[in-house]
DNA sequence: ATATAAGGTGTATTATTTACACTAAGTAAT
DNA sequence: ATTACTTAGTGTAAATAATACACCTTATAT
């Protein structure tokens, strides 16, 4: 352990792109750092790995700090390493994507020790980001955008229990276009992974929409086969 | 850049999964490590990552070190961050695949200051492998195997000029599975970035087949497209 | 000349994707 | 209870893409 590592002082980051879904809007959580560098400026939330966590474990803990949620759903996606993109010295990040249910009943609200505020804001209306945040972001968003059609996702963004105009909505929101409703609703249902509660939506003005959740043991199932959302 | 950076000892590495095509066959690039841990074993060419230089940067470098070639197709993929992934201390793996063409002309011998040898092995024949390297390269292999679909990655583990019957072997041995000969041509031709050269092959025996190259202005029209190869 | 081995080609069938518009059901207001 | 409103829910025809399948052509080697 002695002679080989390390060569320079360096360290790594986890930077985590959270993706919350609520009224048809596809939001982000950011934090407003208290701490130079880039003090005062939005960020991705995200820390320094420990000595006795994975990366994985790494990301969870950052999360968790942040919501206070546990087991979300979560992706590593990209590593960032330009020398210069932290001024302090020399921090590779690596990237994580997660998805979570926002909105209803819990109403999540983030807190944060090491920032003055954290928020959901719109992926549409982002402010500047430090670092290299912006970019991060962008390749995050890149990337469930691609993961969307193949695999199943967009489930963790909705309730367990949802209606197919909802999930049709997340299909909208992340593709950024507008799907036809009928073919939509053919195609998702002829996959077999839904399974219909026979139950309607319940507090609503005007016509209630049937729920549906998503059947995991179909869906393992069907592995190998490749699925085209 | 003082009190924050960094926390404990630790480090950061490029692994690479260099992927070579030669006479239908897969091969990737092993080492056989001189040194401490995992002496005289096979594994992944690697290195630690110094101080000036990005992660991109780091992997060609290691990569012409040891084939001497520049420009190669080279695409980060995953990193790997178990605490215990390196006995000798924290080292957190970034790891890439690469592509290249091997065989005809130039019949690559790669060379090693820090291995004992360095060979071309069929992915089907691979040894046990160091560290975490097995795992390393089944994600790459995984990688690649969904990029061929949509992406033109292809083409680089060939010559400039190939035939048909060459680039669908890429193919079948890539995923792995038979192909129907008509379709694939049908399919291939049809999206219009193939450039017959209206030459024929050198030095075969038997009927020589016409060469193309892949036309990489037509392919960038098509952007946007997503494509299934 | 002949045998050999790979090159090269077309069509019919099936499955998938797309385009498109109205009726049904529940709520809220009068 | 009637009406207006809003979202839920449904089917078919056309176009496109994917699949299955077999023979003749051409260059080389003997």
């Amino acid at each position: 352990m002695k002679e080989v590592l390390p060569k320079f002082n360096s360290t790594f980051s986890i930077d985590c792109v959270v993706f919350g879904f609520d009224e048809g809007e596809l939001k982000i959580l950011l934090i407003e750092r208290n701490e130079e560098p880039f003090k005062d400026w939005w960020a991705l939330p995200g820390n320094i790995v420990e000595e006795n966590e994975s990366l994985d474990q790494s990301a969870s803990r950052i999360l968790n700090e942040l919501t206070g949620l546990t087991n979300i759903y979560m992706e590593q996606y990209y590593t960032f390493g330009d020398v210069n993109r932290h001024p302090q010295g020399r921090v590779v990040s690596i990237a994580y994507y997660a998805l979570l249910r926002l909105g209803g009943d819990k109403a999540l609200k983030p807190l944060s020790t090491y920032a003055k505020q954290a928020h959901w804001i719109n992926v549409k209306e982002l402010p500047k980001l430090a670092f290299d945040h912006q970019q991060i972001f962008e390749k995050g968003l890149e990337k469930i955008k691609r993961r969307i059609k193949h695999q199943p996702i967009a489930f963790e963004l909705l309730p367990e229990k949802f209606t197919l105009t909802q999930l049709q909505n997340v299909y909208e929101v992340i593709l950024s276009k507008k799907l036809d409703k009928r073919n939509f609703r053919k195609k998702m249902l002829s996959f077999g992974v839904l399974k219909d509660l026979e139950e309607k939506q319940q507090g609503v003005s005007f016509r209630a929409a049937t729920l549906y959740k998503f059947d995991r043991r179909k869906y393992a199932k069907l592995f190998g086969k490749e699925i085209s959302f």
